[in-house]
DNA sequence: GATCCGTGGTC
DNA sequence: TGACCAAGGAT
């Protein structure tokens, strides 16, 4: 059989495969009523970066009820709108997304129906351009993700090591991508990946490929993709300040770049890696500093105030990041309102500030400390 | 290319 | 139980 005849097979096989066995996703519903929404596509593919399907589903169904279209999206407050998002992570997605909602609306409210045109736009890079071209659009594009990575690299056996086997698996992904259909084949490709073709024990007797899979006469496909080895994960250590007034917890917006940015947040110092912290500073030293930054905008006679607190030790919170580990050392002190100024929210109704989970975390441990009596 | 950027599930 | 991983993007 000639080459190209292989590969016309394969993803001959995959769609009939994809025909019976598609997920039903809630982003999903209005393509397999042939009702495609761009808006939704998009919103999807930008929530699934990193995410799992179970974990984003219901934050998608939260976002399309209450902006059911671009222009709402738009519309919506920024700080609305990250605190919807609040656990899902990776917040620069949320602020790209408000950037991404107002470009579109204000040229004209229509998505750009071509990869160009999409890469353009704020928070959406190489896979979300192709994967909206092709699922929103039908139009053909080559959609490359973690699953097609894993999928492809077992398929053709290949002996690169990610990333730089990138290059190698375009091309084959590529050659295998269908002129017509190329949506359904990149989504067949990826329920493959996240439900047969998965990253430890992939269930190659189920799988439509296994006929034409390399990796899998290996006798060892998980053993794809060949990855160079990770680096470790360094700890950092750092204070977080509970301020309450009454039942009321004082809260601030940290700055919209970097590790959460954006997103309220208890006041802390600086995250110190665990091997940069001087050892020679006594802890109520270390601790008057971490308080100096823990309110760096706060007016020096608010700052002054803050050091004569009465502070509590509440313990630590240990919290794992994508690139470090942290360890949050919790002190809290009750003030008034008027004496330290800030946005205090109501302890009993803190779900709703849209904390990340570092600082649920936090928020949880004072609580269990001052009120296990 | 390498690093930064969250979270929850899995084994 | 700690390490790995999931529909990646920006710098």
């Amino acid at each position: 059989m000639q080459k190209s005849a292989v590969y016309r097979e394969i993803t001959t096989d995959l769609l009939n495969w994809y025909q019976r066995h598609a997920r039903i996703l809630p982003w999903r519903t209005e393509a397999q009523q042939n009702k495609v929404d761009p808006y939704r596509v998009w919103l999807s593919e930008i929530m699934l970066q990193q995410t799992t399907t179970a974990h984003a589903a219901p934050y998608y169904l939260k976002f399309v009820e209450r902006w059911p279209t671009v222009e709402a999206l738009a519309a919506a407050q920024e700080a609305d709108v990250m605190a919807e998002w609040a656990g899902l992570g990776y917040y620069s997605r949320a602020r790209n997304l408000i950037k991404c909602a107002k470009e579109v609306v204000a040229s004209g409210g229509e998505f750009p129906d071509n990869e160009q045109g999409l890469l353009a736009l704020p928070g959406i890079g190489r896979y979300t351009a192709a994967a909206i071209v092709a699922i929103a659009f039908g139009k053909r594009a080559v959609v490359v993700d973690a699953n097609v990575e894993r999928v492809v690299s077992r398929l053709f056996a290949i002996e690169t090591p990610l990333p730089a086997s990138r290059p190698i698996i375009a091309e084959e992904t590529d050659k295998l991508t269908p002129d017509l259909a190329a949506g359904d084949f990149a989504q067949a490709m990826m329920d493959i990946g996240a439900t047969i073709c998965v990253n430890r024990q992939p269930t190659c007797a189920i799988c439509p490929m296994m006929p034409h899979c390399e990796g899998q006469k290996t006798g060892n496909p998980a053993a794809f993709p060949i990855k160079a080895p990770k680096k470790i994960r360094p700890t950092r250590i750092g204070y977080a300040f509970i301020v309450t007034s009454k039942d009321q917890i004082l809260l601030i917006r940290r700055p919209d770049k970097g590790l959460l940015g954006g997103m309220r947040a208890l006041p802390s110092s600086e995250w110190l890696d665990q091997s940069k912290i001087t050892t020679t500073a006594s802890d109520a030293e270390t601790e008057q500093q971490a308080i100096k930054e823990a309110f760096p905008s706060f007016p020096a006679q608010a700052q002054k105030k803050l050091m004569t607190l009465a502070w509590e030790k509440q313990g630590h919170i240990e919290h794992i990041f994508t690139h470090f580990a942290l360890e949050l050392r919790i002190f809290s002190a009750e003030t008034t309102s008027d004496m330290i100024e800030g946005e205090y929210w109501p302890i009993d109704e803190i779900d709703l500030a849209g904390l990340p989970t570092v600082f649920k975390k936090a928020v949880k441990k004072y609580l269990k400390q001052t009120r296990k009596a």
